[in-house]
DNA sequence: AGTACAATCTTTGTATACAAAAAACAAAAA
DNA sequence: TTTTTGTTTTTTGTATACAAAGATTGTACT
């Protein structure tokens, strides 16, 4: 056993770019851990490359937030504390409710019948108790909500922001008493959205994104303790 | 003659690093046109430094959306299109609301302070006429509302943004038929924040964005039609 | 036993080497 | 003249080499 994240060769992409997502999925799957040193030799045996593209792949880690350099020592996976999440947070319920005005705005009638088989599918899902499925058919409801906004830079926004919430996203779906307030938040969205209720929508996203604050908070605080 | 970006040996940094700012420098002051090719070599050769800080330099600026990678041809500087500028002012207009809004329930006396001084000294730039002096002004106390929302991730996230309007930011300070309403919008914005009244803060925030917009946009415009 | 210091081992930062893909160019055929 | 095809050149993608900074370990000395 051990952490085994293996290289998927099956792409057609430079080797930075493998390694950029294979080191990425093992960030945020917690495999690599926070506080963990990502060293290159190490990773290049490991990925069965050279040094180059790890490099490389560290470089745009670095800039994208989730690895941490540390002069003349390389790089370590960031640290996750309550208050980067905080601010994470703050910024997407101000994002989000952008988001849901947008589509309010500009969503096509192909993208509401979608927005609509998606809200259904969501309640099947939590009605199945399956947290993997839920958290599926929580992505896939967000992802047409935000593309329906047609900003491309926003939308690439909202994945990076995801990303720092990655680790946490099975935390508040698990809480299976908030599961029926997670039906009826996503439909108050569907709905305002429908009746192009901007302000509405947006309190829903900003209610959303508090619920899942206060989850992946209170996650946070109990994983310290342990410490 | 001829473009002159010189790397500056000063600093104590890694040379990617160095190399990273002169690029984004260079691109960012148009030194660098859109389209044009950023061949690994030749950087490396007109730098003074081998091609490996060069590549990684590139790697930053890639996911920063300053180049962008064609496949086994490398970097470009990144096009500016009128609708990927609309799409960074669309998310602007609600970061920079967040970002009042924030420092209505944060700011500390003392940056109210400064805000208070940087809005004089605004004026006092505008009196003067002197553009550079009138921008430099404007980013001062855009930086300590920004500051004083204490969360790091929001700084970041607007000196991303502002750094794709950099290249347009003396366009809207030229046009001094608008100054007299700058010093009207900034005022109101220390006078809200100073009564905690986020809505007006928010409103006036939003304000200032979309006249920057009408300015931006009506330049590339332009750039456009010259082609 | 504990501390200081030296030698060694790691690991990064930077440069260079080499192969393969793409572009540019030239020559030959229609 | 135009098109096609073969060759050369350029440029990227990846691997490796080497030096310098840091960490570690072991040993001598107090």
């Amino acid at each position: 056993m051990g952490s085994d994240f293996q290289i998927q060769m099956n792409e057609f992409l430079p080797l930075r770019d493998v390694v950029f997502n294979t080191l990425r999925q093992a960030i945020l799957t917690g495999e690599l851990k926070p506080g963990e040193r990502l060293m290159e030799i190490h990773l290049a045996n490991k990925l069965g490359v050279s040094r180059t593209p790890i490099r490389e792949a560290i470089r745009k880690l670095e800039l994208e937030g989730l690895v941490t350099m540390i002069p003349r020592r390389g790089a370590e996976v960031a640290q996750i504390t309550e208050k980067s999440m905080s601010d994470v947070l703050e910024v997407r319920r101000a994002v989000d409710a952008l988001c849901v005005e947008l589509a309010c705005e500009r969503i096509s009638e192909e993208e509401l019948e979608a927005l609509k088989t998606a809200c259904d599918n969501f309640e099947d899902a939590v009605n199945s108790g399956d947290v993997k499925k839920i958290a599926q058919a929580d992505v896939a409801l967000h992802d047409i909500i935000v593309r329906a906004t047609g900003n491309q830079r926003l939308v690439q926004l909202v994945n990076t922001l995801s990303e720092q919430m990655y680790r946490y996203r099975f935390e508040y779906i698990k809480d299976v008493s908030q599961h029926r307030s997670l039906v009826e938040e996503h439909r108050v969205i569907y709905e305002s959205i429908l009746k192009k209720d901007k302000a509405t929508a947006s309190d829903a996203a900003k209610l959303h994104i508090d619920n899942q604050e206060k989850t992946i908070i209170k996650q946070i605080r109990l994983e310290r303790e342990k410490r």
